[in-house]
RNA sequence: CGAGUUCGCCGGGCGGUCGCGGGCGCAACAGCGCCUGAGGAAAGUCCGGACUCCACAGGGCGCGGUGCUGGCUAACGGCCAGGCGGCGCGAGCCGACGGAAAGUGCAACAGAAAGAUACCGCCCGAUUUUGGGUUUUCCGAUCGACGAUUCUGGAUUGGGCUGCGCGCUCAAUCACAAAUCCAGAAUCCCAAGCCCGAAAUCGGGUAAGGGUGAAAUGGUGCGGUAAGAGCGCACCAGCGUCGCAGUGAUGCGGCGGCUCGGCAAACCCCACCGGGAGCAAUGCCAAAACGCGCAGAUGAGGCGGCCCGCUGAUGCGCAGGUAGGCAGCUAGAGCCUGGCAGCAAUGCUCAGGUCGAGAAAGAUGAUCGCCUCGGGCCGGCUCGCCGGCCUACGACAGAAUCCGGCUUACAGGCGAACUCGAACA
RNA sequence: GCGGGUGUGGCUCAGUGGUAGAGCGUCUCCUUGCCAAGGAGAAGGUCGCGGGUUCAAAUCCCGUCGCCCGCU
């Protein structure tokens, strides 16, 4: 895991994400996240942190787990974006799984969904965009 | 060349860049380097095992599974070989393929009857009724038997009284007709005998035929019979038994008595197998909180190397064991090549080589370049070849303790053997 | 990992080997000035799918697919 990176894993944190954090739904997946408390603006102490939610409804094993490998390639691209003390949950949707759904696709309705969502940082280096 | 069958195999390749899981090394604070990282089905979870824990003297009842024979295997519902049956011209493919004279049950509709029966029919006998045919010719004797009709001849004649007759009485011109009687002839009838039937009822024989059904007590032919029937014979099917071949399923042959229905993926019977749960098993370590014990304002514990000093209420131990962590956890009925045994499955304390994932919100991804196979489009055209362009968006699908099978899914492609058909030789 | 249930007309469900049914809904007609209610009638089915057993399968057996629900 890459500095400034961490990732939801507990029932509790994806609880009280969907509890107390805001919600938007794209096409491909759906943004839950919320923040918090601040306690010191270091992403070495309180990087954001990301989880995955691949439903069942998806498909069997090969559709779930590329659904997750999409996001999670497409959180990395924009990992120097998202600010500290965020917990982001991504739920994939059934468009997600579907044949032709490119890398690009993804990253672009992520970026969508997370400036609606007013959680996305501006471009630091140019690299993160043009991968 | 076309159509097909069986068996085996592949499931794009090479190389950059950015990432992810694991191992090793250096560092030990972020990190760096090297190695390594999905499948033939990893799937479905349909069977069988290994492994771990629990239960367990033995027996009975019950439940579940399997079901031709022999072999292989750790085991199996798997595999191999064989038998039998079915399908296919064939190569081949398919088959839960033990038992229905142990018992219980089921079979709609139709049909007489669906396990023990006889509707129609066929045949025999008896009784009653009835139809038809034929004989009763000649001679002699006897005797006609009741008639009917027609013809011919002859005779008689009415009414009343009376039981009938004689008789009495009354009436009457004759004849014909009519009636009655007698004789003869013809025809018919009748009778008797024989033959051929028909109908009804009763008694018996039969299961060949008809018809129903998915299925009706072997099939075909000849004989046989009152009609028929394995009643007899031949062949086939089936049963039993004997002999031979085979480990066996079974096959072949002889003999015998003569035919005993179907369904057990209906209950069931027989034989064999099966204790239960599952790696979230199980074992170890073990926060917080709880419980017990001990110490503690006569000072626990902390600060500190120690004393002093400051602070001032908890501290320590034990047990269970939660969160969590570690083990189980990947070197095994392992894989490759060869040898030997075996038809084969498979086996061998045979030889050599080799190590190929171990995650836990769960790692294999993203992107770029080149090549190649297939595919698509366009053009040429000798009509099945050539050239150009575009394309890895080009299958099913992702390890979760491991292994052996089964089943299911699968773009496209490769190899081998065999079968059928066509052409050529 | 271990198990259970279910699939039948548009919907909710019955169905015991022998012609697939009920209620609601739909359509037509009657009734009413009109509608509702009521009455009469009709249409509508690969019984999830593929095999097998049987004379005959929605039903029995095997495989497969979808959906739902448990336990650890």
């Amino acid at each position: 895991m890459p500095a400034g990176l961490g990732r939801l894993r507990s029932a509790e944190e994806f609880e009280r994400v969907k509890r107390e954090g805001g919600y938007w739904r794209g096409r491909l997946c759906a943004l839950n996240a919320a923040r918090r408390a601040i306690t010191q603006d270091d992403w070495q102490t309180n990087p954001p942190k990301v989880g995955y939610i691949t439903p069942r409804r998806l498909g069997k094993a090969v559709h779930r787990n590329r659904a997750r490998r999409l996001l999670r390639e497409s959180v990395r691209l924009l990992a120097g974006r998202l600010p500290p003390h965020w917990d982001i949950v991504l739920i994939a949707q059934r468009e997600l799984v579907k044949p032709g759904v490119r890398m690009r696709d993804v990253q672009d309705e992520l970026i969508w969904l997370l400036t609606k969502a007013h959680i996305l940082m501006p471009a630091q280096t140019q690299d993160h965009n043009q991968i």
